[in-house]
DNA sequence: TTAATAAAAGATAAAAAGGTCTTAAATTAT
DNA sequence: ATAATTTAAGACCTTTTTATCTTTTATTAA
């Protein structure tokens, strides 16, 4: 469904979220270590999450990455639209070189409603909501 | 969210219950001209899915791609996992190593509700279905 | 100001996906 | 039988994705 980088990207930006509530900022190394990522790759996309604003970093030390306040909101939409661009939700589900409501493919009427709760529901997660269960411990960013 | 082998794949499936309606045969040339897809790549999925009995093929002259009666009620979701495999349908939409009611991600009931519909709309959807509108010049196989 | 720290950036590489080309095997019609 | 046709199979290539390693730049603390 979604790209290595989206994958990892998400559950970064979930934890920078959850584990910065106080300001604090998280080196890669810690966030690659708590979500399970591999370190360089993930570095990569932060950094491309950050120069799009939807991540802050600092360089030296007691550096690292963490949330600005006016990015506690951002949606999971924000970070797929971001890393995979959005093909997902406008692309057609047998690869037709557009969808289209005039030049629909068999599947159209069937896919676009899968594909628009799909986008529905990142529209309308925020990255905050998914920390709180994430701090009860209901939920996880890494398997064990 | 589907390959594009998997894409051509169904594609071709649909394109070939469709022609081979009295019988006929599709050579691998007709089909990819007709779904707009490249031969050598479309042969090769197309042989796969004949050693997996989702599709028929008879070499030599007047020979080709075609359905058997039995064949003809196959769904979307026998070519999607023939293909593709089920990692959509089991596996974690943030990559966790695995999709777990004991240890979810963040995201995996509102994830697992819309993979559920997907799932249950591919296992719906029969090629032979699909060949209706198709045949009435509704939809569409290849761009214009 | 210097040394330590941590992200940024770039080079490189391995793996997977996507696609092409050539040869082999089976079938049919002559 | 032979030649033509068409799928089957395998080798090969290209692009994209995923991942690692090294160097540079910015920042902080001593
Ligand atoms: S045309 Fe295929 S999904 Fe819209
Ligand atoms: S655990 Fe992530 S989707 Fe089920």
């Amino acid at each position: 469904m979604f790209s290595k980088a989206c994958e990892y990207g998400i559950r970064a930006m979930i934890y920078i979220t959850a584990a910065s509530k106080e300001g604090e900022k998280m080196s890669i190394k810690d966030i690659c270590h708590a979500i399970g990522a591999p370190e360089h790759f993930t570095a990569k996309i932060l950094q491309d999450l950050s120069r799009k604003k939807l991540v802050s970093s600092l360089k030296g030390p007691s550096g690292g990455f963490f949330m600005e306040d006016e990015q506690r909101n951002i949606t999971l939409m924000e970070i797929v639209e971001a890393i995979d661009g959005n093909s997902l939700f406008t692309g057609c589900g047998l690869g037709l070189k557009q969808c289209s409501e005039l030049h629909p493919c068999p599947i159209h009427n069937k896919f676009k409603s899968i594909r628009d709760s799909l986008q529905k529901m990142l529209m309308e997660t925020t990255v905050l909501q998914l920390t709180q269960n994430l701090e009860k411990g209901l939920v996880f960013l890494k398997k064990n």
